[in-house]
DNA sequence: ACAATCAGCACCAGATTGGTCCAGATTGAG
DNA sequence: CTCAATCTGGACCAATCTGGTGCTGATTGT
């Protein structure tokens, strides 16, 4: 099924939600996931590694929350997956990897992946936040 | 990581292995496995289920095996993955699940993950068995 | 001071995955 | 005809991954 993780899932959704506001605007983590109808402890672990990579801002204390540090245009979709699932690649042996390879010069799949690799990071890269967050298009696309 | 599962990947490496033979040249699971450095054992499911798919035909009997049914130009790594996970997306949430999805309309993110997912097939589509069966390019590529 | 909010763990139950095993069915060779 | 080689199909298990939960502490505006 090739799946992305269901917390990633959860990332998309929250980051389109944050990116319907005003650039700026800073939501609390419980309104998030009210608002997302996602569960609220896995919206703030959500949360937490978004802010740790960067793409949202954390305010502490009272009338704190997080905010895109970012317009949504400048969001892609690699991003945000790179983000919550390191770097994206469909096995362990590709070039960047540190792993020691077991089967080292032997392995018969040596570099055999890159060229889907890149066409899956070109086409994650197409896509931005802006793409995702608005209702209406979204909403017509279902319908079909 | 966005992961394809090991059995996925070891499909690929055994039929690549065929790939290097004459068309419609017979190997046993153990000397597939042999010959790939894999778990023996895996390899046999791999073949299982690639044969239920139709990927390879399997010849019962002393002196049987498996072999491609077509010729590696014309098997891409898409079918490949089918074959092993099953219709691909990166998540359940797609129009063509037959799953009820318990947000229904009010799903945030009804269609959005389509361009993705088309733009994967599209990728996956690109590269066949031929591409990953040569081994000089892919030594070649491993190296830069 | 206090309440709201994020930070960082540690932890658990369920699902998935990779691997193993075994009792058949089929087929070619001696 | 018998036997060995080979695929078939299913059950099974241990390890890992994943999503979800809970708790204690740090920060900050009122």
């Amino acid at each position: 099924m090739l799946r992305v993780s269901k917390l990633t899932d959860y990332a998309l959704v929250v980051l389109s939600r944050l990116a319907q506001e005003a650039p700026g605007t800073v939501m609390t983590a419980p309104r998030l996931a009210a608002e997302t109808h996602l569960p609220e402890p896995s919206v703030i672990k959500v949360l937490k590694q978004l802010s740790h990579s960067g793409l949202v801002a954390a305010n502490r204390g009272a009338a704190g929350g997080y905010a895109l540090t970012r317009l949504p245009t400048d969001i892609s979709v690699r991003e945000v997956v790179t983000a919550l699932e390191g770097p994206i690649a469909l096995t362990a042996c590709v070039d960047s990897s540190e792993d020691v390879c077991t089967m080292e010069n032997s392995c018969p799949m040596r570099g055999r992946w890159d060229p889907v690799n890149a066409a899956l990071h070109q086409a994650l890269d197409a896509v931005t936040l802006a793409h995702m967050a608005h209702r209406e298009s979204a909403y017509a696309q279902g319908v079909r």
